[in-house]
RNA sequence: GCGCUCGUAGCUCAGCGGAUAGAGCAACGGACUUCUAAUCCGUCGGUCGCAGGUUCGAAUCCUGCCGGGCGCGCCA
């Protein structure tokens, strides 16, 4: 019995009680939830409907637990239920109800935790999003982690998904980018506003490679080709090493594509249509004080040029225009004034801001080595990019160690800790559940152990305390994945993996699966062998959420 | 000044309005002729920044204050 079956189990009996007791059945949600207590006391499973319903339905919370107890006690797969405190549900389950669970999950393999919860929403999701004028940089680094662990998450719940990197490869940014690599190639120093580091110099040789005559045209040609070329290579590069991190997206987005189809000017024209637009000291103005914004915001200048500001409402409007009903937007924290502004330019198209634009905003992360944040790159100087990361601590851990943590947290990533070959990384703590779930399949195939068919599982004989335990927690893992799909967070798989790992260590360390000698080969024994594999399947689904490998072999 | 965000054990962090607030590290003490000890078990450690409010119930929601980080261009 999964916990979803159970809480169902749980409202179809109130629905029971209040039919009987003549109440308002009005009054029961559409679902509920159980818990997992803390306190083994409290059961395997607590609902605290109880709790809620007493109120609404005008009964004293511990009398209609007492009927709901004794409806609830006379079910299927229930072998008991207490009443506590206030009007707590303390559930027990048959262990065969409960060890069912682990053939399961067996079976759905791979779809284990896939749920239809997000079905029929259309999701656009940037990240990363960084102009080619460099690799890719720390806090683009956090986004490539957590938006595509989020984007699989959202999938895993039913969503459509677009992921998206939105990019400029013209305007000052790429001009600065270009004469940095004129410089280099000449021999001179970078520009004063240009771009340092020893990716310039690589690319910008790459550049005279492929047109040798690029130093003899002239000035404005060479910047030309120099712009050109070198961005070409620079996203070439960006997009390798992301392909490289695991991660690659749907759309790569070129603002200039925005330009050349008069975008900006069609949603000008939207916007003026809403009411929105007026004119003053020669420019055009949108009026987003009016959706709570600290300041109006101007869409075209009086010389005439858009404002980066018009570039994001028209690419806000294609990509609505594309079917995307909700569009999620992932920044660094230094971009957090932007929420305002979005929000009210969103509720200026007539839309619900809160609904169709999510505005993401991450914290900091430092790479850090022995307490002190690291500053040098070998490639780019003073910012530290992904290839760093990798070079640090590997593509795995690099992952997991930002997906880990709520992205409203500043972290440090610690090199030694992430390198370390112990309980304290976290990555290796749960891969080697991985491993050691793998080797115990294949000791088990060794001896003749087989899990056998499905209909001679034994899941009574699941009965050891350690054995439940592991089996609460793999049950969980659907709603963990709904839930973090829903709140954007994808630390929560992590954190969940690591709560799973940990049972599955204490199963194995109590609940031996292999036969030992000469020993037959028993029931219990393949009974295990379906909770190991059922282990396995979950840490699998798990890990790759995250991006993260399942190691057979450690 | 305004806005966003964080404040939980010595440290790094979890914690959907529920029960006695958890985990790892650090400190101390145990378990290896191993189904992989990359693990497990135990001890020690807390006024959940402070003060109010809402609630049957608040670390969690609301308000104010204190402290840290970040941001407030007709820049991109």
């Amino acid at each position: 019995m999964t916990p979803a079956k159970l809480a169902s189990t749980v409202l179809s009996a109130a629905r029971a009680v209040f039919e009987t007791r003549g109440l308002d059945v009005s009054a029961l949600p559409e679902a509920t939830t159980v818990e997992r207590p803390r306190s083994p006391e409290h059961g395997d499973y607590a609902s605290t409907l109880a709790l809620q319903l007493g109120k609404k339905a005008g009964v004293a919370p511990r009398e209609l637990a007492a009927a709901l107890a004794e409806e609830l006690g006379a079910r299927p797969g229930i072998k008991s239920v207490e009443i506590a405190g206030p009007g707590f549900l303390n559930i027990r389950l048959d262990a065969a109800a409960a060890g069912v669970l682990a053939r399961d999950i067996v079976l759905a393999g791979p779809d284990y935790g896939h749920t239809d919860t997000l079905a029929g929403e259309r999701i656009n999701l940037e990240f990363v999003s960084a102009n080619p004028t460099g690799p890719v940089h720390i806090g683009g680094v956090r986004w490539a982690a957590v938006g595509d662990a989020l984007s699989r998450l959202l999938r895993a719940s039913g969503a459509t998904v677009g992921t998206e990197y939105y990019f400029n490869d013209a305007g000052s940014q790429i001009d600065r980018f270009a004469r940095s690599l004129y410089a280099s190639a000449k021999g001179e120093p970078a520009p004063e506003d240009g771009y340092g580091g020893a990716y310039i110099a690589e690319i910008a040789t790459a550049v005279v490679a492929e047109a040798p005559d690029v130093l003899k045209i002239g000035e404005p040609a060479a910047l030309e080709t120099f712009r050109r070329v070198g961005v070409e290579l620079m996203f070439a590069e960006i997009k390798q090493s992301l392909t490289e991190f695991g991660v690659e997206f749907d759309t790569y987005f070129n603002e200039k594509d925005l330009h050349d189809r008069g975008e900006l000017q069609e949603a000008l024209d939207r916007l003026r249509e809403q009411g929105h637009i007026f004119e003053a000291d020669g420019a055009t103005w949108l009026r987003t004080t009016e959706f709570g914004d600290d300041k109006d915001r101007v869409l075209r200048k009086s010389d005439g040029d858009w404002t980066y500001f018009a570039a994001d409402c028209a690419y806000y409007l294609d990509k609505r225009k594309r079917g995307f009903d909700r569009v999620v937007i992932m920044l660094g924290a230094d971009h957090h004034g932007y929420i305002g502004r979005m929000k009210a330019m969103a509720a200026c198209f007539g839309d619900d801001p809160a609904r169709n634009l999510e505005i993401l905003i991450g914290q900091l992360v430092n790479l850090v080595r022995d307490k002190q944040p690291v500053r040098m790159s070998k490639r780019a100087g003073t910012v530290i990019t992904l290839e760093d990361f990798v070079d640090a601590i590997g593509v795995d851990a690099t992952r997991y160690a930002l997906a880990r943590y709520s992205s409203d947290s500043t972290i440090d990533i610690d090199i030694e800790e992430w390198t370390r070959a112990t309980k304290e990384n976290k990555v290796y703590y749960v891969q080697y559940v991985a491993a050691r779930t793998a080797s115990v399949a294949r000791n088990a195939a060794e001896v003749g152990l087989t899990r056998g068919e499905p209909d001679a599982f034994h899941p009574e004989l699941l009965s050891h305390e350690k054995e439940n335990d592991l089996l609460k927690a793999l049950g969980e893992f659907p709603a963990v994945v709904t839930r973090s799909a829903e709140l954007r967070e994808p630390h929560h798989v992590a954190r969940y993996l690591e709560d799973l790992a940990s049972a599955y260590h204490k199963f194995y360390d109590n609940c031996r699966v292999l036969p030992q000698g000469d020993e037959p080969i028993t029931d219990l024994q393949r009974a295990r062998l379906w909770l190991n594999d059922a282990t396995r399947t979950v840490i699998a689904n798990g890990l790759g959420l995250l991006g993260v490998s399942a190691p057979e072999r450690m």
